[in-house]
DNA sequence: AATGAATGAGTGTTCATTCAT
DNA sequence: TATGAATGAACACTCATTCAT
């Protein structure tokens, strides 16, 4: 019951701000959005920066899947192309692409949602980092130096294509898309 | 003169985006840092949002540079990864990391921020395109089926990687530099 | 029981009264303090305003003791110092001071609390204007021409004095208080 | 100019504040009553509190007579007789008995009003102390162990009667004035 | 080119109170 | 009696922009 109502505020709030963008978002919009008064919405978060520091740790429940994928048996390097590719659609919805972005941006001048938007990403770079040191292991993959820093640089490159498909920097996805998994994938490839 | 004016106003301007953010500085703020008077602002320029664009379009004068590196004459392999460093190193600092940063999220609402900011990354990924497909006929570099795509793609993962830096999530920056640089060698790589 | 709750609201309606003041003290502040809801405060005052006006009615019951003071045999010089003592120890309590404060300060744009205001005071001032006429029939004291006004500048002062106190205007209490009783002393002693 | 606009708001205020007191009184109110637009009342007050500040500042320049009153040559008894009739008459008209009133119940909780306001009556208070003990030398007064007590004493006594008159507990002004005039002679006068 | 007073819609938030449970 | 979600008007204040000077 409490939990619909915030989780009401929430998706209001995440479409309002998908619209117009967090700053241009007033607390009215989102109170209009979920259908409730304005003074309720004060009954279920502390403000509005509080509704999103509620989107942001949502993410994270958004996120498990891949990581479980992540650490699924089978051959590494495939695996990481099958992430990549998944992640890719995920990434490249409109509606995580535009709420990353947005929490991006806010996340540098607010410690708070800094915070939860780095432990989310945490979870995958570690499962990511985990899939990285056994292909090394194995064999399967080139081993790196800083498989920390290559989880890293793997996400940024999934999270950008996926930002400038949205932006429609990217004409044609379906190449693009093949173009990055073929750069992944020859970047880790064992020589 | 008048030029001047317009140049101290946008260095101005530049201190409280990255200060405070684009849509949490006021245009008092702006004026005041500036040492002019509010009112004055406006002969300048048409309202903050101009303020901004003509910030979107100096970019293009700083990425210049790194498009001549691009097309200088030599080996590409070595020419790419010299534009990586170089260009990590520019897009590293922080003002500018939180600057492109600001300017993508408002690019996304606003078509005259969004057009001015794909030309100033058009102009490099032009020279990058041109390197890539150097590279490739030369023999030097791994042959691309979609060279603009993948253009794109090195660039996402300098401005990652720059953006991370400055946000904290990346440690030591030595280790990261080397380990982007050189997963960008091994994607391109001939076989 | 039902007296208990309305008693235990009262006591936390008048520690956040002086503590924050009346009207910068929310209904909420006061539920919160006394450990209820918001909505049960509803079930047992009207209001906030209601509140008050119990505050102020119970203030009656605090001088009464004063007027039974007042009305004991002896030497009316004797008792008036001895009243002007009390009361200013009384009186001077911060929270007396400061409750008083408030609610003369409500009173003047609400005619209920006026009006009990000028109730409770009405017992004390007849009480003394009592003894004055007695200690002017006596030849023990001056008499007056306007005992009744004489009373209420006697009560003017002592609660003068107590305020100040409280506001941290008077320094040393000892001699204040000393000068004080003196004061009405030779104000009321026959020539 | 400048000034007057000030001043402009300055009057408004006290209008409203006498009205419907200082927390009743919204900065919609204010600006309204002086016929400005509301952001307008920002340019020259930096909020609701500093304009009551400047009301409280400008209680000096209303005071200021009165103590060269206290300080002119004569006999100290005419003189303080004279003193505490003319700050009757100024303390009881409604306006400065109603916003003293609503001053003392601000400086409570409010360090800045409270500066401001001790520091208006300090002034008073010095030439009515300087007033005491040059009537003590002379003989004229009675001599008082503490003046600065016994000067506090007397302005609590007419501002006291001032604001019950407002107030409207004291029925019949004449004799009151007369009453309280004669209990101060007679507090002071030499045995 | 320069000033800063002027505007009023807009901001996030709190308010006293009601009401279904 | 008790709860706390619900309401929407009210709050102090900021905003980008205009304009007379």
């Amino acid at each position: 019951m409490a939990e619909s109502r915030k989780q009401l505020i929430v998706e209001a709030a995440c479409a309002c701000f998908l619209r117009k963008g967090y700053h241009q978002t007033g607390v009215r919009d989102i109170a209009a959005e979920a259908g409730i008064s304005l003074g309720n919405l004060y009954n279920h978060f502390s403000g509005k920066e509080a509704v999103l520091a509620e989107i942001a740790a949502l993410e994270a429940g958004d996120l498990a899947p891949f990581i479980a994928h992540l650490q699924a048996e089978g051959d590494p390097a495939a695996a990481l192309t099958r992430f990549a590719g998944a992640y890719l659609d995920f990434a490249g919805r409109p509606e995580n692409a535009l709420m990353t972005l947005e929490l991006v941006a806010e996340a540098v001048r607010n410690p708070a949602i800094a915070a939860t938007f780095a432990g989310n990403r945490q979870g995958l770079l570690a499962a990511l980092v985990g899939l990285l040191e056994q292909g090394g292991d194995s064999g399967r993959l080139r081993r790196c130096a800083f498989p920390a820093e290559t989880a890293n640089v793997i996400l940024d490159l999934v999270e950008g294509q996926a930002l400038r498909a949205v932006l429609g920097e990217v004409a044609q996805t379906a190449p693009a898309r093949a173009e990055l998994l073929d750069f992944i994938a020859h970047a880790l490839q064992v020589a």
